[in-house]
DNA sequence: CTTCCACCTGTCAAAGTTGGAACGTCGAGC
DNA sequence: GCTCGACGTTCCAACTTTGACAGGTGGAAG
């Protein structure tokens, strides 16, 4: 449901194709929603229908430039205000965490590891991309920035604690079937045997 | 496609029919991948008909208790070690946050600022589940803590980063059209009137 | 002995997402 | 004059997710 409030959201600064759109997922938007073509152009077109958004000017290529109507802008604002449910997000890597106990140790340490050195080449983008000079030419000023700014801090945590969590299962804070913390560097380090629920977050 | 591997992941430990699985999920797995009951039992079906689990024992009331199969542990272990297309994640807050110029400034920075009070509830919680004393009896050991420390960590970002931007906003360093910071308390502060585009984060 | 709750499964429609194919056009450069 | 890349749209098949409905059983408490 909310792929149509990013667009409309777009559109509230200025009239655009589904192809401007779609740049702007490509570039921008996309690392916060991320949406095909596809999927972009479909839901103009149901927005047109419901009479959020409509057609304002026929470009060359068969462009249509879409706007907001009054409606349209009605409603952005409309969701800005409304109460968010805060359902917890899918999140991939967390998921294997939750069951890296079944690869050899070293094997799950380097999956911790590699997380934090790509979260580290991401940071760096993020980071570069803030320093821009031209940053202002192109993207949406203040809120942009602080939406960056959460992704550089994202980064900065995926890696502290990647490496931390690499550091507590290299040291063997392993905990067998049995009990005890295992230091064995055998094959497999089968975790957990005997329980099957686990707690996390989103 | 990882709904499948959470269901083979959990039950590696423990055999298990869609209600206990269904249980994990509410109580724990569901913080970093939630998943309803209806596909749940649907998928467990279709791990069924591929031979990746199977049933091994039928209870009282219906019940049907799966356990993996060799191949199932096998594509578990698969998956571990296959490399995470790390796609950007979608996240509501941050999307809205995009947006918030729309709003006059005072609710954008209580928008915030309410984002900031959610998170340190739920980081409350989780602390408090953190230190719970039979932690060890419920949950995966070892890699659950991991997951859950992440979570913490998570909401200690969320706080940190909304009181800072709520900061931002309020000091005024909102840029208007014309490029002047604007100080004014007026009504509708829309920001960034001349270009639509931003950069975000996942 | 009845009632209620926890247990336990199944199915379906609607919506959202993915990935790809197909098709036409304008402009620049060779 | 041709080609190629960027522009620009539309459609579709497959899969995932949501939310609801529908139904049946065992045991404990009153």
């Amino acid at each position: 449901m909310s792929l149509r409030n990013a667009l409309l959201g777009l559109l509230v600064f200025r009239p655009g194709s589904g192809y401007d759109l779609l740049k702007m997922f490509d570039t921008s938007l996309g690392y916060v929603w991320p949406a095909k073509q596809s999927q972009i152009y479909g839901e103009l077109t149901k927005l047109d229908a419901t009479g959020l958004i409509k057609v304002t000017e026929e470009g060359p290529r068969g462009r249509k430039q879409y706007s907001l109507t009054p409606e349209g802008h009605a409603e952005t604002v409309r969701w800005l205000t409304e109460s968010r449910e805060s359902r917890p997000q899918r999140n991939p890597m967390l998921l294997q965490t939750f069951f890296l106990g079944l690869l050899p140790r070293e094997e799950a340490v380097q999956r911790l590891l590699d997380h934090a050195e790509t979260s580290a080449k991401e940071h760096d983008t993020l980071v570069a991309l803030r320093d821009t000079e031209d940053w202002d030419k192109d993207m949406l000023t203040v809120c942009g920035r602080l939406v960056l700014e959460h992704g550089i801090r994202q980064r900065v945590l995926e890696q502290e604690w990647a490496r931390w969590a690499a550091e507590q299962l290299r040291a063997g804070h392993v905990v067998d079937p049995d009990g005890g913390p295992t230091g064995a560097p055998g094959k497999e380090t089968d975790v957990a045997e005997s329980s099957a629920t686990g707690t996390a977050d989103a």
